[in-house]
DNA sequence: CTTGACTCTATAGTCAGCTATAGGGTTTAG
DNA sequence: CTAAACCCTATAGCTGACTATAGAGTCAAG
């Protein structure tokens, strides 16, 4: 049906907005398309895959760099397959950790407030902003640097 | 010990930048210290404990607007911990529909990997660019607006 | 009394993934 | 033929959490 639509229908059928698809093709997430005399994008439907196709990568917590690679490794020939299998099992273990992260703290939370139902009025220290968050061992983040040291 | 630390020294026992601990500051999380006739601003032990507290909460997965508000309940006298499991569970909803997402996706790409062994170099259709973010449901992502539309 | 390490403010830049705006040209329905 | 609805480029702004830079003042040691 839809060949050669322009950037609206092609953004409104995706389920994007114009600019984003003009921002795509500007990272080479997109290849260009052919233009009209005047001057207007003329794409066809696998335009359309594409940008669902990134929707769904981003979905699945790829930034557009690693999509941009993973359809680089398409169009060299290569199964992006190992690639998206590496990405995301790293992605994977990084949501892992969060998630255990988080439950750790919630394990807490309800341990505080169990025994601050226990035990009325006593629970805050002076000095304790919050003593689920608190009274915990300190970790790391990132890299940081210093202004001159 | 070191009550009356100038910023240097409270980042980096806090292991933040001295950037970080004034960016703090501008932000509300940290209140204004007490300055020198010179300017310098001096801090006492409890600023450390104010940075960290940030810190453990920032792994926690809360945003400074969300930490700025579990301090400010602090100072109106309310416990903070109400507000802290309010978030904590969205947060923690958060990742788990996250995790369930990629776990998902990790399954197909594992059935589709085995698929592929069995019938090496059929897999690839020449529309796909990868099977196994491809042929799946499409979802919505957050709100669109169009340029006029 | 100078040197170097520290401090101050203010402003700009970074990254990611957009969105908004200005100031135009084109296409199409009535 | 005009007006709406689309398209173009270029640039700026947004959010969040910083980091970097410029230009200047302060403090302690040698």
């Amino acid at each position: 049906m839809s060949e050669r639509a322009f950037v609206g229908k092609v953004a409104q059928t995706a389920g994007v907005s114009v600019q984003t698809v003009r921002y795509y093709e500007r990272l080479g997430l997109l290849p260009a398309p052919q233009r009209t005399d005047s001057g207007y994008r003329v794409y066809g439907s696998d335009s359309v895959e594409r940008l669902r196709f990134i929707r769904q990568a981003q979905i699945a917590g790829f930034r557009l760099e690693e999509i941009k690679e993973i359809m680089r490794m398409k169009y060299a020939g290569q199964s992006p397959c190992e690639c998206v299998r590496g990405l995301l099992d790293r992605k994977l273990q990084e949501v892992e950790r969060q998630m255990n992260e988080l439950t750790r703290f919630r394990r807490q939370l309800r341990e505080t407030l169990k025994r601050s139902r226990r035990l009325p009025h006593l629970p805050h220290r002076a000095s304790a902003i919050c003593p689920i968050l608190e009274n915990r061992p300190i970790q790391k983040r990132k890299k940081r640097g210093g202004e001159k040291r």
